[in-house]
DNA sequence: TTAAATTTGTGTTATTAAACATATTTATAT
DNA sequence: ATATAAATATGTTTAATAACACAAATTTAA
């Protein structure tokens, strides 16, 4: 994949954010753009790094995610093409608290936060596609909070199920999961030991909910997955 | 408390959010904001409610929190003078995700947040404040995903007890937290239930960490309170 | 293509924290 | 001042989940 990529973004503008620029701003964040590619579980940035660039996923799946106590990691965040992260930690002047990486093979554009910030400061819609994001992206992260704290073992691995689905959708067959994790990310995506993504998991297949073959997980009950997510 | 207490607010600017101001946004914001006397345990605003307002916590102490699963409550942030909230779910363009209420009797000032996103647009600096303040919260709750989840009884709740230090300081005595709040609130911000932060909180004062007397806690080892937040 | 490493699956035990029960102290209202 | 309610304290039981152990299946690499 090379540049021509940008130009897909551009075109479709799916974060709307492409078409708030005129074309100078155009111009110059069409040179300052780099294209990556990532191979499958490469470390895009880690924590405790300076944050340097505004990344934005082109093709693949990436998940923002946090090492904690003891070896056990946190899943904070699923981002999906075309969506931008990195900037957080840059805007907050703070070397960043969370890690990047590639569930798969992944293809990325980067961007100086430098140039961002000058956009930000000659552009005023780009200031407000920030506000925006930051602001959903906080409310998220502050429901998380509660939903991972509270809610059982189920509640929370349904959660996560509907998460995927929701973040990558369905292939062709309208009920086969889009992505393929291992059950350790599943379990740290849900707060819980491997061992209780995979116990969990094999519950919710004697119930019918899903079948499982490997990776491939099909959504049989979408309907009762939300309920248990919900409640619990 | 009257509106001489705006003027204080501009004129000591510990926000550095006044400065930003051209002296015509200055008058609107003047005339604009309203003065807010809130009792103890007072509700400011409720989750699911439509955000209207900027607020700003002139005086007094406010928390930020969340219901969750079978009425029990998560306290997500602490506010103190003097701090801006309420501006989140405004600009993520859905209600709020949490409720805010104040721990004491507050001063409050608000503005309408049509008003604010006027300015704005008209002054990238005033995004620039919100964008880094949306930044270092999204930070904040993101790491509070983890130390809530991962750290055990003890270690939350001498994370607890380290971040009242640091948002509300010590008594002129140098060790006593100047806050005075409830055990279940003190097990809401730290999720646990009350009688476990009782019992966690007993256990700290058997060992000589801190001594209790009432809802008077004095601090006597903070290095190792830190230790036991960080590692425990 | 075969050995080694990793991932998945499942049973068992240990630990943590919630739930429950009840007494005591403190605050609030009449 | 006294009754009532609320908050604090502590002991006991129960439930949830982590930790551990190991086998089987799958993937990876030599």
């Amino acid at each position: 994949m090379i540049k021509s990529a940008l130009e897909k973004v551009i075109s479709e503008d799916l974060s709307e954010i492409w078409s708030i620029l005129d074309s100078e701003e155009k111009r110059r964040i069409t040179d300052a753009f780099v294209i990556h590619n990532f191979k499958k579980n490469q470390i895009i940035y880690a924590e405790g790094e300076e944050p340097e660039y505004l990344w934005c996923l082109l093709k693949g799946k990436v998940k923002l995610f946090k090492d904690g106590i003891g070896g056990r990691s946190q899943i904070l965040r699923l981002i999906r093409p075309v969506q931008y992260f990195g900037y957080r930690a840059y805007f907050a002047e703070e070397p960043y608290v969370s890690s990047a990486g590639a569930f798969e093979a992944s293809v990325l554009g980067s961007l100086p936060m430098s140039l961002v910030m000058d956009m930000i400061k000659n552009n005023n819609r780009i200031a407000l596609f920030f506000i925006k994001e930051l602001s959903r992206n906080l409310g998220g992260s502050d429901t998380r909070i509660v939903n991972l704290t509270q809610k059982h073992i189920r509640g929370r691995l349904a959660e996560s199920l509907i998460a995927l689905l929701e973040n990558y959708g369905y292939e062709d067959d309208n009920s086969t999961l889009k992505i393929y994790m291992a059950r350790e990310d599943l379990a740290n995506l849900s707060n819980m030991t491997t061992s209780n993504a995979i116990r969990t998991l094999s519950g919710f297949v004697s119930e019918h909910l899903i079948t499982v073959d490997g990776r491939r997980i099909r959504i049989l009950n979408e309907a009762m997955l939300r309920k248990i997510s919900k409640f619990g």
